[in-house]
DNA sequence: GCTATTTGGTGGACAATATCAACCATATTC
DNA sequence: GAATATGGTTGATATTGTCCACCAAATAGC
């Protein structure tokens, strides 16, 4: 007989563990030659206007040698491109190449056949509810 | 504007990333000698009676290889011990030792902390609702 | 203005986790 | 008894995560 606690923490163990299993592997069927770093800061990188190293960093909250490095490869494989910050010389902003827009075109072909499995037979309000738990769960963790 | 893949997809990765992080800061507050991995396969063995190497396999969802590495650590800390299966020569029966079980009762209460934050103005039903959808998506990604 | 501190980013070094394939010994199937 | 499958081990390597020192620019305090 296992606890509640176990429950949970298996769940959310093995639910990620399995997400990205299959995430991977959809991303190999279609022949992208990412893995699963590259493709979560490539979305971020798409998805955020004026994108800075800090912001995928923040967003994602990884340690920033990770970020810098993996950014350093996605530049090497031409899949983004850098441009001066004008608001902090520190700092570049990235943005995703046209090799990069075409790569995720596919990429994002590839895991939406993962979450259409992942959802399939759920309601809309069951998912919902399952973002918006899993959310607060994270800022209970978040803070402090 | 993101999508509601996204807020899925984000929501999974985000909540075990953090949820690994803060076990893992948990284990190392309590001074305990372990890693996230090592905390699971002892929590395995100590709930599954006559465990062998291949159900921790079969339950984690891991690669064998990693099984057996991490197995051997574990031996080689005096965590555990092997003992051999009546039921097949090709294979052992571990079992938490006395210094196992100790630490995992120590490791539990450094757990328990993690989970009680994550959970904190959850109600019960909200929990099970929570299990529930992640043990269906699992599911869903699991069959084919 | 001019230090002192903070912040964005980089690099080195390394630990932890994951993957793949070859392989051995026993078990199972036929 | 041969062929195949299974439990487990090892080697090699890739991916992911962590910690620390450091530089250059930005910001704060005076």
């Amino acid at each position: 007989m296992v606890s509640k606690e176990a429950d949970i923490r298996n769940a959310i163990w093995q639910l990620a563990f399995q997400f990205k299993v299959s995430s991977k592997k959809a991303i190999r069927q279609y022949g992208l030659p990412l893995n699963g770093m590259h493709v979560r800061i490539l979305h971020m990188i798409g998805a955020t206007p004026a994108c800075t190293a800090n912001r995928i960093v923040l967003a994602s909250g990884r340690d920033k040698a990770q970020i810098t490095r993996l950014l350093k490869e996605l530049e090497s494989m031409l899949l983004i491109q850098r441009t001066p910050n004008p608001d902090d010389k520190r700092s570049q902003i990235v943005s995703l190449s046209e090799k990069g827009e075409a790569l995720m075109a596919r990429a994002r072909e590839a895991e939406q056949d993962v979450v259409t499995r992942l959802l399939k037979g759920m309601k809309k309000d069951e998912i919902d509810r399952f973002v918006g738990l899993a959310g607060r769960m994270l800022d209970n963790l978040r803070e402090e």
